[in-house]
DNA sequence: GCCAAACATTGATCGAAGTCAAAAACGAAA
DNA sequence: TTTCGTTTTTGACTTCGATCAATGTTTGGC
């Protein structure tokens, strides 16, 4: 359930932080407008799950802060994270009545959902939004198509530095830290949430950062400040194309 | 390369077998008119690549006839499939130059193709094609993390009696098979298709179909013609919820 | 500061799927 | 029919990651 939110009681559309990058993205002024009467802002703890798979869905939202985790889960407890939802990546399918998976706060977490029904109809007439979204989830799929290789043929070591490398990407390009320099950041992710997202157990987590560790690959500071003296050293490891191929 | 066609050289939308399921779905017939002027068909033969990664694009396309596969590769020759194209899906993406996958024709493949910049610019001014494009692009994107479920956690042989169901499931739509009764159908895939598809060796692959016959599981006439004397049998092995969820 | 709970590491052992290798079955072409 | 090549099956053995279990480490509440 919604937890009052401090931060964000309420933000004008023109100053939000995503405002250039969520399914608004493309709106103009007079758009936004019609958006800001049917949006609201919601807050979850770390931990808290946002949306059960199978409940009713009565809206849809975008992150605004924080990360927040899809999972599916089989009924003897096996579970497979098949999407991390960063700032400004979009939740909720319009049209559809309930929720394909759990949605769950990984971090402190805040959303700005929509009323899905007059979200539905606003959509119909505003191509902006139906645009944007359908640009958004083709590179969705092309994520998940991307981690289907990653289950389906990479060994653990370079399933972990695949998702090492993912993060520190996304982690250099919002520092702009220099390409040549060392590059460090914060792991969002426990052991247990990494091994639900790369199909392993935890422990085979901890042993293949261990053995990067080990190997100089990476250096740890606690458990979860990660240094990485070689981000090409780093890339080597994910198995992955190393020329071009240049993604985000 | 393409292939001079026989049964496809121009069929008339209105006639056409994917009319009503593909990206032209929603478009009325003066949509349709425009459309016609910049499609054309294409035929490959079982075997042929129709696209290799990182080759330019010059067209999007719907598959009219037969079955491709999307699939990824490694350096080193590890191959995942990341997807499976049916009769109606839709192949490219607009706004991206070059080919993200292989595609290759599993079996003989027909395709109606549309010049892409001229399908682009249709696009923003139809909004019944990239509202169809949406719908379709979110169900692919369902549909891929089901597959990152089972790559993730699945057993090889839950993988197996998951592809063997939907499978069945499709061919029971198609044929409108009693219920009850026996399903029977023929693999449209290699053992090492099926292979790339479910994250496994072509080995594993052939041990664990032998173990579902021996099990009375499926029955097996040659290599490709099987027989599900119990569907509630099969969908019991395949790991996922029995109760609810019926999907398509 | 102390304690409890959550999170993480490490070790020993096991088992499912991979690898390597050979034989069998099938289909297409001569 | 025979033969060749592809596809599939089966066997023996290995290995990577899972499982079970114990021990460390950090964090937040009192």
């Amino acid at each position: 359930m919604a937890v009052q939110d401090h931060t964000f009681s309420h933000v004008d559309c023109e100053a939000c932080p995503i405002r250039h990058r969520a399914v608004c993205a493309r709106c103009d002024a007079d758009e936004l407008e019609r958006l800001e009467e049917i949006k609201y802002y919601r807050t979850f703890e770390a931990g808290q799950t946002v949306i059960w798979s199978g409940d009713r869905m009565d809206f849809v939202a975008s992150v605004v802060e924080g990360i927040a985790s899809l999972t599916q889960a089989m009924e003897d407890g096996r579970t497979q994270m098949v999407g991390l939802l960063l700032p400004s990546d979009f939740v909720g399918r319009p049209g559809r009545e309930t929720a394909a998976y759990n949605v769950v706060a990984t971090t402190r977490l805040t959303m700005c959902c929509f009323r899905k029904k007059p979200f539905e109809a606003m959509m119909l007439r505003t191509p902006h939004i139906s645009q944007r979204l359908l640009e958004m989830t083709l590179d969705e799929l092309d994520a998940a198509r991307e981690w289907m290789l990653l289950l389906g043929r990479k060994t653990a070591r370079e399933k972990i530095a695949s998702l090492l490398a993912i993060i520190a990407r996304r982690d250099a390009t919002l520092k702009l830290a220099s390409a040549t320099g060392q590059i460090v950041f914060d792991l969002p992710l426990t052991r247990e949430a990494m091994a639900d997202y790369l199909g392993l157990t935890l422990e085979t987590v901890s042993r293949q950062i261990s053995a990067l560790k080990r190997d100089g690959v990476i250096q740890l500071e606690g458990k979860r400040h990660i240094t990485v003296p070689d981000m090409d050293r780093l890339m080597d490891e994910t198995g992955d194309d190393t020329d071009g191929g240049v993604y985000i």
